[in-house]
DNA sequence: GCCTTGGATCGACAAACGTCAACATAGAGA
DNA sequence: TCTCTATGTTGACGTTTGTCGATCCAAGGC
């Protein structure tokens, strides 16, 4: 489904991106940087049955219902949710793993052995 | 030194963002939706000193003086970087715990007794 | 002092983004 | 089938972003 190993494995401070990698990265932080899409993102996600109608999405916000489509759309090509027509509502879900893989992206290995601190204590 | 509650504790799924954070949170994210930046950042955080110069991060890049200092201006008004101008030369390194934390607020808790998988096994 | 070099800032411009009103589409029910 | 409601899509518009050339500032060497 979604290729996985672009967006899981090396981890940012383990070496240079390169060009390709960072591309596929930035569209998925370019996703959660918007604080709609954040709060879109959030409400999944926290929700306890995993998935939330757009009819319960869309009053959350002082935005057009056209405006909160766009944004849920966004975050679907980002690989972070996906959605179901059920009836006449549509539910929308986080992608298990998705934010895992991000988050083990972001992860700094806590390698010892190297400078552990900002050089300014030794300046 | 950085405001670090702001973006670290509560995390995506313990509830729903208000508004206020989410802005705080998607400038960050934001930050990272460039590929040219996510590079940047990798570069100076894969390095083993910590630390890399500017003059060596430049020519990494097709791309101008100018734009390359513009990226890193933004990753260190998103507290991601910061940096120190030593005799001729200007270093970058990465903020401490500045991942980890967007790292943290990702992280989905694995919280057992909820619904552990995608709607669509129950559908 | 002056000149050179590394890097940041400014001003401009095209491209991308967020937003909306208008329209299109998919089910549900009469 | 026809209508109504819930969502997605389209086209347009103002704002933001990424990029560059030109310029400015800081530090070193002469």
């Amino acid at each position: 489904m979604i290729d996985q190993d672009a967006t899981c494995c090396p981890g940012l401070a383990a070496a240079p991106l390169d060009d390709e990698r960072a591309t596929e990265l930035a569209r998925v932080f370019k996703a959660l940087g918007d604080p709609v899409r954040l709060r879109l993102l959030s409400m999944i996600a926290s929700r306890d049955g995993g998935e939330v109608c757009v009819c319960e999405m869309t009053p959350a916000f002082d935005l057009s219902q056209p405006t909160i489509s766009h944004h849920l759309k966004l975050l679907r090509q980002a690989g972070l949710i996906d959605c179901e027509r059920r009836g006449t509502w549509v539910y929308y879900w986080v992608l298990p793993g998705a934010l895992d893989r991000l988050a083990g992206f972001l992860t700094t290995p806590q390698t010892v052995g190297e400078t552990p601190q900002t050089p300014e204590a030794t300046a």
